[in-house]
DNA sequence: TCTAAATATGAGCAATTACTCACGTTGCGG
DNA sequence: CCGCAACGTGAGTAATTGCTCATATTTAGA
């Protein structure tokens, strides 16, 4: 942010500009998103915006950084007692932490995931991707502590990749007020991610 | 197309566009490139490239047709002898024909898949997505002719948008030059779906 | 050879967009 | 109450881009 607010009325500011932004960027893209368009909506002249973001990237950066804070909740917690489950209840726990970091913020959660290598909007999201890659891998290391890094990497990036596309098709059928099919949606990742890990142990053992 | 060629420098004027349109958005992606871009690359002045495409949309719409004819191309084969082969064999045979369809055209593949709902491109290349879900629904029925429609839809849902996902990350390996990760992915997708699948038909069994 | 259709060419138009800046207004510490 | 800093404001600028169009050249058939 080019100048933290001050005063409460920056602070308000601010807020209804993080708004507004996530509302238009999920309707139109990032791309195709325009800083007069975000401030309009905003009920905010284009000056007051620049006042505190020096850019239309460092709003996505502000909106990255809380989304990392709402992600973490929950998944140490799952994953330090990960030890004392099986990996269907591990991969249960876990899935079912997505709606509550999900919730009210499905418009960044989207442009998250759809964002691809290259574009301005995969830089400034790539932590969010390597927090839960990193999540991943620790499960899997938990389950095989004796799996060579590169098998246990490889696996984490399919599990990853899987994982960020399906939660986008879950996070698709919430926007879309679908709840029956997004639950439905949901079981079907427990089951894939589950049956996944199974076969990846499985063999893992056989060695 | 705005006028088709009809004689031969026309022709190659057009597949010159054609080359020079996948190189420059598979490297800058398709919003970002101009078609002055793809002109200059091309070696063809801005006004030919209008000649033969009324916008740039037009340009993709032909990659989009012709990337269609690659696909079908052994998918149907496939799936016709589907019913005398293990579900292991199945997703075997169709993960193998990948590499051949994407030879040579990885960048449009790339464009493609990272294409997202609401952008031009997606609804352009709808057709190529859609082909690919017919497939999954025909190898689901194939195994498990009693499973209800909606049941096989979301399966084959969940299947399709993990195979573009991880697809994506299978091509992105093969344009930077890993072929031996490039080939461990495959292996690790048909290890997914194998087990997916398997899970899924066990379940749909037992009801 | 002649003519009409196909193709070639690139300066430039119209529209859009990120961002600035010069000048008002409000709030707060002393 | 004063003075400074935070904040408000929106017309305007520079740059970019998709696309047109008037005009020139080439090709194919009769």
């Amino acid at each position: 942010m080019r100048r933290a607010p001050q005063q409460v009325r920056g602070q308000q500011r601010v807020e209804a500009i993080l708004a507004a932004a996530e509302a238009v960027m999920a309707e139109v893209g990032f791309e195709a998103s325009t800083t007069n368009q975000i401030a309009a909506r905003a009920g905010v002249p284009i000056g007051s915006l620049y006042q505190f973001f020096s850019n239309k990237n460092a709003i996505v950066e502000e909106m990255t950084r809380r989304q990392l804070d709402r992600l973490v909740i929950g998944m140490q917690h799952t994953l330090a007692q990960a030890q004392h489950l099986t990996v269907a209840q591990a991969v249960e726990m876990l899935v079912n932490l997505a709606p509550a970091s999900t919730m009210g913020h499905s418009g960044f959660m989207r442009l998250c995931m759809e964002a691809t290598p290259g574009s301005v909007l995969y830089e400034t999201t790539a932590m969010i991707r390597q927090e839960v890659f990193k999540v991943i891998t620790a499960l899997i290391r938990c389950f095989a502590p004796a799996m060579s890094e590169t098998d246990c990497g490889l696996h984490a990036q399919v599990a990853q990749v899987s994982w960020q596309a399906l939660l986008l098709l879950y996070v698709r059928e919430v926007d879309s007020g679908h709840t029956d099919i997004a639950e439905r949606i949901l079981a079907e990742i427990k089951r894939l991610f589950t049956s996944y890990f199974s076969a990846v142990l499985k063999s893992d053992v056989a060695l």
